[in-house]
DNA sequence: CGCCCTATGTGAATCGTTTCAGTTTATCGT
DNA sequence: ACGATAAACTGAAACGATTCACATAGGGCG
């Protein structure tokens, strides 16, 4: 191993300047001694490029200035988008980032989220894939907590960025509903362990309300996870003359099994996604999709996460409303 | 503030067995103790739910089992990607991942590792944008340090995963000089910052070597940043026959602003990448591209990494090859 | 029976910082 | 000039886990 030089400490200093390590600590943060001996100090630190421990301050009972992020798959193109978002919001409140992807597995979730409290994150912001379980009560009211659309068991939270999720997918449906589609299959990720998703309801009960024949599909998050089971999806004998994919990345992936299997979008069936990713513009055709703004989205939850750090116990909550985006991959059903 | 209930700490479960902190400490990793001792010992951990602190392990001088991953600029789709690669890779390792953005700045990255490394990370992965200056030289040999292409003034390494730049560029200036393109425009993000880079250099050469009027041309990373350059670029008298984007996520932005000129692709130009992201078999038209593999590259960091950290002071280094992926963005120059 | 060795356990220092509770000066008002 | 008070600074105890050095007891063996 290479010789491994120490970090200047605090002690250094005080030997350096020949005051106390007490008075050190509080001259850096120029309260409780003399001019004179903060800039002494002061100089002493910057010369041998001292900076606090943070490791050390986070035991003493301090702020990390660190907040976890955990995001249910960063395989998803949107959430990879957050996730950016987030990190960069929370760098303007001078604040930092860990963060953690429960890649799709709901279960690993609650693991997740305690491991970045026991590495004493200042908060949460944690972007679920469902409610699977576990109690978030311990954890929540021990670290201050903000959901970005999703429900945790038992969770006290800091503050809540939900989605309307119920108005969208309607926009949605009644935008197929109008274009003459009566069969349609949808597309979504984590199902199997959440059956019960607000998502997932809103589908089953506005489907009821149009008269339309909706089949929901447990799909893997990805692009590689989806394309496949499009294609099954696609070859059946009575193929749904739309597929209601419940984020844009399974949608790219989806698109990609029609070209492979010579399908014409939206001639043939139209596909729509639900996020509306950046990207969705420019893929072929452009996808339909309905949009949740990012950075609203990012600006809200971290907002309210740096309030309540401050001391702000008010309303953190927003509904964010979702704005249909109709590009050209839906089009009216085949007859 | 709501009442903040503490974790259990190693010395609670000491009292609660009438045994000293020393023995639960050593129990708990079932040493030097009875075995008697560390079955009661387990049962009280398990029923108050214990788990060790792991910011007071890592102040006492211990591994933090966490590593910190700093990318050059999230807003790039290419990165994204690699950011979860690297992070599910090091997820199968047993290792946490502290994630840093610089954001395109190249002046941040030291700052930021800096940070990182001050958070007891054990290792760095560090994808930057270029060698902004700055000595890395005690950053590195304190914290062990892999790079993702790229260098680092002064660093140490514990291992380096390049890409072979030259090769990629050669073919992919061959492959449109031999379309008949003789005036081709550069995109490139952070030419400013780091104007000698590995890949401009590569390009200046190459160019000459083949006898193409080859501009450099400074862009921002992101699909917004990228978009409002092309128009700039696409509407000069003397238009270049072909637009070599330094980064896939470049040239969707470019794609973009040729659709609102309505120019053609590739009739009237031809559009390319770098680094071959997975939508891009998907964008309109499919773009032709450089492809590094993600997956190579995130295991041979993260194994690098891994091994160095486990007492391995072997030949760390590899060399990513480059695979040219030819799809339908680019054709010959039109006359 | 006496000696040493092992198994099992404990006390205390350590990591770097913060902060409570003092202690020493110097200064001020009366 | 004297006690009160404030300014400037220091000691020591936290925070939670690890680990070195030591302590105690019992067992084995000649």
């Amino acid at each position: 191993m290479a010789a491994t030089p120490k970090r200047p400490t605090i002690k250094q200093i005080a030997e350096e300047t020949g005051l106390s390590v007490t008075a050190v600590s509080y001259a850096l943060r120029g309260e409780r001694v003399s001019a004179a001996t903060i800039e002494r100090v002061q100089a002493v630190a910057d010369q041998l490029g001292y900076s606090a421990d943070p490791v050390a301050r986070a035991l003493r009972g301090g702020r990390t200035g660190t907040i976890g992020v955990l995001v249910g798959s960063l395989a998803d193109f949107w959430q990879q988008t957050l996730a950016h978002a987030v990190q960069r919001e929370l760098r303007t409140h001078g604040l930092h980032t860990i963060l953690a992807d429960a890649d799709g597995d709901p279960a690993e979730e609650l693991a997740l989220a305690a491991r970045l409290a026991a590495q004493r994150v200042d908060g949460l912001l944690v972007a679920p894939i469902g409610p699977a379980g576990g109690d978030w009560a311990k954890l929540t009211e021990r670290t201050p907590t903000v959901t970005i659309s999703g429900r945790l068991p038992g969770a006290e939270l800091a503050g809540e960025v939900a989605f309307d999720q119920t108005t969208g997918v309607g926009e949605m449906l009644r935008h197929l509903h109008s274009l003459g589609h009566r069969r349609i299959a949808v597309l979504s990720w984590a199902v199997e362990a959440s059956p019960d998703r607000p998502t997932e309801r809103a589908v089953r009960e506005q489907a009821a309300t149009l008269g339309l024949d909706c089949e929901i599909v447990q799909c893997a998050y990805s692009l590689d996870g989806s394309r496949p089971l499009a294609l099954e999806v696609l070859e059946r004998a009575d193929r749904p003359t739309a597929i209601f994919c419940l984020s844009d990345s399974i949608a790219y992936g989806v698109l990609h099994g029609c070209r492979e299997l010579g399908l014409q979008v939206p001639r043939d069936i139209s596909v729509v996604g639900f996020d509306d990713h950046p990207l969705s513009r420019l893929v072929d055709p452009p996808l339909t999709s309905v949009n949740w703004s990012i950075d609203r989205t990012a600006r809200a939850a971290v907002g309210f996460l740096v309030d309540y750090l401050a001391g702000d116990r008010g309303d953190h909550r927003v509904v964010i409303a979702p704005t249909m985006v109709v590009r050209d991959s839906s089009g009216p059903a085949p007859s």
